[in-house]
DNA sequence: CTGGAAATGTTACTTTATAACAATGCATTT
DNA sequence: AAATGCATTGTTATAAAGTAACATTTCCAG
């Protein structure tokens, strides 16, 4: 309710190359720092680090970037460091693979929901996580009418953002 | 109308371990050669042999899995010749790619409309398509809302099949 | 039966991801 | 502080998934 910029149910934002992003990124960070502080998970410093990379954008980011950018002339970060972080962050819902791109994006969606799904712009990369209600429930009962029983649902949706359209 | 085990809208159907599997192969082999004859486009042997091979079950098949069993001793078939394969099989939707398992799987929907959901057991790992003609509309109508203008649609359901939930 | 396009073969490589074990860090008990 | 033990990260090697580029073959139209 305090926070007009925390998706709320049914909406997804596209954020444009202009915007204070340091906000996104500083709400990314505090969530993550809270979270594992309630849970007792630690949070160490390559954790952070690659929830930093990741969050440097809204777009997917594949891990052998992430691996590029953490490594430099002195000190090349192996696989899986990378990977064991991706792992950590997404068990704690911080980020979420996009299957469809083999890469990933931090999680932007509030503490417990989880049946979001990923709009991706085809032309800027943009990804916006989406708790579209309406969708998760025809999927549940659609799903139900097959007699099947849905333990995790993933949708991800190609196209054009508000943005570039606009272009 | 003529033909009960036709998949059609808004259902999706598990076919357990005892079903007369010869008649899915044969449906499947027998729209792809009249699609393609249609379409002017050619059903060689090593397509139609990839095809036949993702029909032998209702699971979604590994590439590398497809190569090995097309190689014997003698000869062994090279990825490129697969992909090839079933890059031409999916431009003409006789197979899907199931991304959430880089996987795949012959196309059981009717012949044009493509909306098509993945249903994915992950006991028994048979996959389901179904039509889901509510999800559809709820997937294009919260993108809408969102601005959103979609091009392709990607939902895969990991759950419990019904077979295996009896058990 | 031949010229050209489509299909397949072949070699090499890129990208994505994990297994297995070693070394280090760090928190708690003694 | 030393000892214990587990979580984290480093390291080496390799598996798994996919593609680029060029050579060869197939096959159909003329």
């Amino acid at each position: 309710m305090a926070n007009r910029k925390t998706l709320s149910g049914g909406s997804a934002a596209f954020h444009g190359t202009r915007h204070a992003h340091a906000r996104c990124v500083g709400r990314a960070l505090g969530r993550a720092e809270e979270l594992c502080r309630q849970r007792g998970a630690r949070l160490t410093y390559m954790r952070r680090r690659v929830l930093e990379l990741i969050w440097d954008s809204h777009k997917a980011v594949k891990a052998y970037d992430l691996l590029d950018r953490l490594s430099d002339s002195e000190k090349s970060v192996r696989p899986p460091t990378v990977y064991r972080a991706l792992e950590f962050l997404m068990v704690h819902g911080l980020v979420h693979r996009v299957d469809s791109l083999n890469a990933f994006v931090g999680c932007s969606g509030s503490d417990e929901q989880h049946n979001a799904q990923f709009l991706i712009c085809q032309e800027c990369g943009e990804v916006s996580e989406m708790d579209g209600a309406m969708i998760g429930q025809a999927v549940a009962r659609q799903a139900a009418e097959a007699g099947f029983n849905v333990r995790r649902q993933m949708v991800e949706l190609h196209g054009e953002c508000p943005g570039c359209a606009a272009k």
